[in-house]
DNA sequence: ACAAATTGGTTGCATATGCTACTATTTCTG
DNA sequence: CAGAAATAGTAGCATATGCAACCAATTTGT
């Protein structure tokens, strides 16, 4: 059992709780759950978000689908071209030559509808591991937060 | 709590609040705050918590970190070597020869100490930009949440 | 109208993440 | 004790993520 000096500076390695880490540590934890079903329709988590992000908005642009999800928009980029490389989206340029348009092909939507229910299965996993009041916080919380850091990050 | 499976109406791209998406947003979110301040010190999220769970714990293995951290251990390794060939940490071979122990080198701990201001100042700034029952739901949301995510995947 | 600022997207670079499969070591069992 | 099972760590593969720098197209300010 050893000991490192902890004494010296102020508020040292104590006790840190730090909301970055357990944010991330909850965020992983979820991840592996969904995908872990997901991986049975041939899809994962990021790609299964792109895809209903973008089946729902109909239709969306880099930047766009970007702000919706907070991510940078090289990552969309680069997540987008997976999709259209496996033949679930397809992009054409609009009247602003600048912007890329996207998607969803009929390949896309089956996918996506071969996923849903696998990843309702995950939901419902976790719903009903969940207290029904801390399942509504998971998501006041979550949005929540992501609002705020998004707000202090630009 | 109950396991009750009760029926829930088919999955349609109306509205689908993933928890997996939310969480993720927030932790995107809050990984940037905190990289933005972390940044100035010369190091990034990941690494800082990395890093400080080790100064934390004193020492430990891969295994051990990525169960602290809920960090598949080949993540746990590959980041451990970036700490290693940045000096940050050392890795000795225990008396059970399969396992490496870590520990901080001075290098490391003089990095955490001049990281820890601001790490500080990024968990402030979203601190004071929620309310105190927010701030609390976070911490207690985020670790319920990542347990039980960790036993579903289990 | 034109130069400047803004916006949308891509490339290069580096790190982060996890699964599968594999080796080495230790522990468990018959 | 010998072989089986569990454990610790690593390599290969693929995706995810974001910053800086860059180019192209559009909008703005004068």
């Amino acid at each position: 059992m050893t000991r490192v000096a902890k004494e010296r500076g102020a508020a040292t390695l104590a006790e840190l709780p730090c909301a970055c880490a357990t944010a991330r540590q909850m965020a992983r934890g979820l991840t592996q759950l969904y995908d872990s079903r997901l991986r049975g329709a041939g899809i994962e988590a990021p790609q299964f978000i792109l895809l209903m992000t973008l089946g729902k908005l109909g239709s969306g642009s880099e930047t766009e689908l970007g702000r919706h999800l907070g991510l940078d928009k090289t990552t969309v980029s680069r997540n987008l071209r997976l999709l259209e490389r496996y033949g679930w989206i397809v992009s054409s340029i609009g009247l602003d030559r600048r912007k890329r348009q996207f998607e969803l092909t009929p390949a896309g939507r089956e996918r996506l509808a071969l996923a849903l229910p696998e990843w309702k299965k995950a939901q419902d996993q976790l719903r009903d591991a969940l207290a029904p009041e801390d399942w509504a916080a998971l998501f006041r919380i979550s949005r929540l937060v992501a609002n705020v850091a998004q707000g202090l990050n630009s």
